[in-house]
DNA sequence: GAAATGAATGTTATAATATAACATAATAGT
DNA sequence: ACTATTATGTTATATTATAACATTCATTTC
């Protein structure tokens, strides 16, 4: 779980990845939406919106709420970060290429969030979705349990 | 999706179930949680915790949010109840006594919630769970896209 | 049936999460 | 430079949820 050896590269690449994505959609990395992004991949763990906040104030002393929020929502819609609804927190994404249909493992001593996709459960999904006439669009799953590094 | 024709009938039985399982855990269903119970009921929609206490309020004009919650918690606490997690919101156990590993669809046009169980569903996410070494405690899995009678 | 106990509810206050609405500034295209 | 668009600043407030302490109610024990 969260098996990185040096969280400065994680950081960076996701940084990097994002940087690509925005300039192939077009869309503005900006230097605030960096620093929320840097600011969430902070560790492995989820972070809360007024944490965030208050991190962001140590280097931008007038960051309200609204600064906050929307540069989630910016982060969110292109992929780069994962709402975890069940926490009401969020968490980088480690492959906004692939952003949909993922599932979230979430450790309940450590706060790690250990991010799967798995074409099985993607499939069960659809299908269970299918047998109820139903059209799925957005899939919230999120399993709390304890990880192996903690059990 | 809520194929009902007498919704009073549904009403009923969840009280009547409800009151079953308390019977059985030697718990109280107490008057007001009989009330909020048959509030979250009212449809097959999902209520918001603060529109339940403005019902409540024109039968109990003193209920205030602990009110609320309490007894919210209580239902949950039993199996009443599902709070949604993506919504903030809270709807109807159809099945209290086969609780857990349920899941649900819910439609973004009429907000109905249809609660699912499935057993292939529930095994592919323990299995997946295992396979990462995982414990799992609590599943979430909510659905959102649009059900067979508003498509 | 009075006293003691624990559970439930009442009550006040406030914490935590999130957005609306409008103002200003930065950027990019013409 | 002018304009349109996007991003950010700013103020205020909405929404969701809980802490902490007081009171009432129900149940058991004497």
């Amino acid at each position: 779980m969260s098996e990185c050896k040096n969280h400065k590269i994680c950081i960076d690449e996701a940084l990097k990845k994002a940087e690509i994505i925005c300039n192939d959609k077009g869309v503005k990395l900006t230097k605030l939406r960096q620093r929320v992004l840097k600011l969430i991949w902070k560790s492995h763990g989820y972070v809360k919106a007024y944490d965030l906040l208050n991190d962001l104030k140590k280097i931008d002393a007038a960051a309200k709420p609204p600064t906050i929020y929307r540069s989630l929502d910016f982060l969110i819609k292109y992929g780069f970060i994962h709402k975890i609804q069940s926490l009401n927190a969020f968490v980088g994404c480690s492959h906004p290429e692939e952003h949909k249909n993922c599932y979230f493992l979430i450790c309940k001593e450590c706060n790690n969030i250990e991010e799967c996709c798995s074409k099985k459960v993607k499939d069960v999904l659809t299908t269970t979705s299918e047998k109820n006439n139903f059209l799925p669009n957005q899939v919230t799953l999120e399993i709390s349990g304890i990880c192996q590094d903690c059990s």
